[in-house]
DNA sequence: ATGATGAGTGAGCAC
DNA sequence: GTGCTCACTCATCAT
C-alpha cells in the first residue's frame, strides 16, 4: 500500500499516504532490519510512521515473494513438460530398437530354416532336440 | 470490494461501503443483467449506487473467474503429471518386451549353433551362404 | 458483458 | 522476521 513509482498497465501504482522518510522501494526492501531501525530512530518518526514504514517494507517483500512464487510455478510446469518429452524420446528409441530386434529374430529364424531345409534336401536326419527352440540336454531324468 | 458474509481464514470479508439494495452475493452474480437493471430501476437508486452495484457484480464475477483459473491451473498440473506416469509405464512394458526379444535371439542363435556343430561333428560341409546371418541368394549378377 | 490471466495485496502458516 | 502460498481485487486483453 505504498510506493511512488507510477505504473498502471502492469501494476505498481499505490499512492503513499505518508511519505514518512525519503527512501525508495528498492532501498527499503534491501536494507537490514537493524539499519532500518537505526534510520527510523535517527529521524524523529512517530510510532505510527514507524508502523507504516514496517508495513510498507513487508508489502514490498510480499510483492517479491509473489513474483518468485509465480516464477517457480511456471518453472515447475516447464520441468514437468520437458520431463515428459524426455521420456517420450526414450520411448522412440525403444521402438526403434524393438524393430531392430525383430529383424534380428527374423534373420535367425530364416537361417535355422535354411539349415534344416538343407538337411532335408540332403536326406540328413536331425535329432529332434536340435529342432527345438529351447535346448533340452537330458531327458533321462524323466 | 463489497459483500457481507464474514470469513477471515479462507477469505471473503469485504465490508460493503454502500449496502445499496438488499441482495446477496450469490443472487447478484447469478441474476441476469436485464433483471438486475429492472430491480435497480424498481427501487429508486442513485446513479452512483447503480454504478457501485454493477461494480460489485463485476467483482463477484471476477472472484469466480479467479477461482476457476486456479482450479484449471492445478488440473493441468495433474494432467501433465499423470501423463508422465503413463509414458513411464509404457516405457516399462517396452523394457520387459526388449528382454523377452533378447532371450528369443539368444535361443535362436543357440539353435543355429547346435545345427552347425552337428554338421561339423558329422563331417557335413555346409555351403557358406547358409552360415551367414543374412541370406544372399544370387551373387552371379556381380 | 463476459471470461481469463498477470501482478499486487493481505492473511495465515511454517520455520 | 522471512518466505511461501492462497484467495481476492484490479487492470487488461480477447471474444
Amino acid at each position: 500500500m505504498k510506493s511512488e513509482a507510477g505504473k498502471v498497465n502492469n501494476r505498481r501504482i499505490d499512492m503513499s499516504p505518508t511519505p514518512a522518510i525519503d527512501i525508495s522501494d528498492e532501498e527499503l526492501v534491501s536494507i537490514s532490519v537493524r539499519d532500518l531501525n537505526r534510520q527510523l530512530k535517527l529521524r524523529g518518526l512517530t510510532r505510527e510512521d514507524i508502523v507504516k514504514m514496517k508495513q510498507r517494507r513487508r508489502t514490498l517483500k510480499n510483492r517479491g515473494y509473489a513474483a518468485s512464487c509465480r516464477v517457480k510455478r511456471i518453472e515447475q510446469k516447464g520441468d514437468l513438460e520437458s520431463e515428459r518429452v524426455q521420456v517420450e524420446l526414450e520411448l522412440d528409441r525403444f521402438r526403434t530398437e524393438k524393430a531392430r530386434l525383430r529383424n534380428d529374430i527374423t534373420s535367425l529364424e530364416q537361417k535355422c530354416q535354411r539349415l534344416i531345409e538343407y538337411a532335408d534336401a540332403h536326406s540328413i536326419v536331425l535329432p529332434m532336440d536340435l529342432l527345438r527352440e529351447h535346448h533340452q540336454q537330458d531327458t533321462t531324468a524323466y
